[in-house]
DNA sequence: GCCATTTAGTACTAATTAGAACTAAACTAA
DNA sequence: TTAGTTTAGTTCTAATTAGTACTAAATGGC
């Protein structure tokens, strides 16, 4: 195998967690000011021009484990934020959905934080947004076909 | 402002989440199999061939902050893997280094899972590995950079 | 229709997380 | 030196995290 340097590995991964940690303390620094924790803000976020849906879905979109949603939920429920609706056509499912505060909360909360992510990337061209977009995307991939390779042999 | 583009800066925030939830879920589920959790890999995989080091000093080499540290350090001086002395030189300060079965450990776990995240990107060329560490480099100096910049504001 | 399997969500656990308050020690300036 | 400040680490809290076990409901094959 002569395409793998042992030595590039390495920083490729340092690098990444460090950008990630990067992102991490800049936005929180933000959700934060708003009085929401990250995970929240994201849940809001993503229910937002929406009319809501499932657990199910909004995990996928969130990539907020299903146990730790059903946390995420309870508060924001409790803060008035979201509500949890049954479902005739499927009686396991949870239909959630931003109430009105909710949506009001969003239409606040939602361009302000954008504002705030675009400002940390005000010096970057758009040729450098996209190769940053496309070599990212290339990464996920890599790593989630080695994901799936592993959970196929383990089975 | 010409040099941003509002619709390009999302894409880069989500492909790096995503990204780094791949990277996380591929490395975490070896680091599970080995019996550890992912900062106390960290932690033993950052001690290994060293004398040992402060507190602070491995705070700033994990990125794990203080105050979480302290737990993890517990929890690995409970399996006898790492041990806390103190320093006559700065007696606020304390000296964490591996034992003699920790480092048994690290020669056992660390080339294990290296050889684990080299399998992931087996298919990656030199230039494809160079090029992600150069870009991801590059955008956490400017995330790093605005997070200095709101920190400073703050003042 | 009925049984086996799958799926959606909750409950529970141990560990991690960041921030803030706190203690003790070291440093610094006058 | 001595008061004020900074620094290192621990403690504490609320929230998140992933995994596992569990319940209830839906689905599929026969």
């Amino acid at each position: 195998m002569d395409t793998v340097y042992k030595t590039d590995v390495l920083p490729v991964i340092r690098e990444l967690v460090r950008a990630f940690q990067a992102f991490e303390q800049y936005s929180a620094r933000h959700v934060r000011e708003l009085g929401l924790t990250p995970p929240q803000f994201d849940v809001i976020a993503t229910l937002g021009n929406t009319p809501g849906m499932s657990c199910k879905e909004l995990s996928e979109k969130t990539l907020i484990t299903k146990g730790t949603l059903t946390g995420v939920i309870d508060r924001l429920a409790e803060k008035g934020v979201v509500t949890r609706q049954e479902r005739p056509e499927d009686r396991r499912s949870v239909f959630i959905s931003l109430t009105a505060a909710g949506e009001e909360l969003f239409r606040q909360v939602f361009p302000a934080h954008c504002d705030y992510m675009h400002q940390a990337f005000s010096q970057c061209s758009r040729d450098q947004l996209e190769l940053w977009s496309n070599q990212l995307a290339g990464l996920k991939t890599v790593l989630n076909q080695a994901l799936e390779k592993q959970e196929n042999e383990s089975t």
